[in-house]
DNA sequence: GTGGTCTAGACCACA
DNA sequence: GTGGTCTAGACCACT
């Protein structure tokens, strides 16, 4: 669906550059917008893309490279790492990271574990009716 | 039911101890621990029972006026805010914000709602576990 | 008009309380609430009125006094001072201050002299308006 | 029109540092001197100039972030922000608040608009004189 | 280089 | 007693 390639930086998110194109990768893989195997924008397209310093993506593609998301081979360039289910992988990742913002936030307005397992639920409903 | 009104820093927890204090101060509001224009400890004996800087004491309940969860009042004290404040509604839809994501992303996964309601309450037996 | 005699502290006003208080005094006898000559409430009247130290009130109708808007006189009261035209000279000083107020907004926002006359006559037709 | 681009802070004003610094920068971008995205000086640049402590500076950068007047990136610097901010319109309310104060002090005080018009230019003409 | 956090101590104004 | 401001210096993370 989306065509487009290019990163956004948002100006306001205060968390580091290189955590915020990491969570931009991770995304587009997750969402099988970029194919295992694909070949990605270089380290000096990307930062040309998003007019920031090179070292900033390098070390947003170091540890993607570590966590096995992406390949990066010298002079060929930086492709998503073929392994199998990775998407899926880092999709179920993502959910993860949602409930658990969700749980933090819920501890933060004083809900029990309850009264958030009934809010998710009335959401669920809710996203039915509006898809029916 | 909370017996102890000490609050405690986690040295395990990388973030910022002002943010620490400012999450402990949050819940026992939402718990209803500390009641609306409650007087709570002073900069000075909240720093000592912590055995950290008054500042980084000073610095957590300024922002936490700002949010309108403590007025405090030169020479009087810092108090439990009479009004809720409007930050509950900003929590509040941070929350919604956070279910909808893991509903959309475990649409993606093709989880079933039931299962998602699953996967929920096992991070929070986890959260649980990981607090005690 | 107004016949309660109450002062009434701000919450939320970050200004000293004895501060407060010797605006709202002005503020009766500007607007003749409170006549010259009138007894006031005595120190530990209004201390027991507003809940607070009787030392904070004290200050504040030490320095009215020294302003010369009170009189007290050992054991027998505080009285407005019965100074001529005392009255429209703190409806004076009020009209001022607000001025000056709008002066230093408009500072803040870039406003050019011209334009922030423009704005006042702009407010002074829409009050014709609703009192016609 | 302004060529310094130093701050300068006044030995006579009894208000806090930060509060000055503050209402200076507002002023340069209300001006138009500093224009939305400039870089502005370092915390260190700026304490180094005034001969100040970086704690003091950084005070001033951090709740004019809070306002929206500049956005502030770790690692990279300030800068003017690119959005107007809503702290613009909440200053335009204070302003009409305090010109509809002056207002009703001049009707009980009997002045006719003309009057009340030529009081403010008179306070126009003194807040100049003083500040040059 | 930049900002983010924290410290230990000081002095002042307010109640 | 309380909080409000400021200092001079430290260490860390990010670019």
């Amino acid at each position: 669906m989306n065509m487009h390639t290019e990163l956004s930086l948002s100006q306001t998110d205060h968390r580091p550059m290189y955590l915020q194109i990491m969570e931009q990768i991770r995304h587009r893989v997750a969402a099988g917008d970029w194919a295992p195997g694909q070949e990605i924008p270089s380290i000096r397209a990307m930062a040309a893309g998003l007019s920031i310093s090179v070292i900033t993506v390098k070390r947003a593609y170091l540890e993607l490279e570590r966590e096995g998301v992406i390949v990066t081979r010298q002079g060929k360039g930086s492709f998503i790492s073929d392994k199998p289910g990775l998407g899926a992988s880092l999709q179920q990742q993502a959910l993860d990271s949602h409930l658990q913002d969700a749980i933090d936030s819920a501890a933060l307005l004083g809900l029990d574990d309850k009264a958030l397992l009934q809010r998710l639920q009335m959401l669920q409903q809710k996203h039915k009716e509006k898809n029916s």
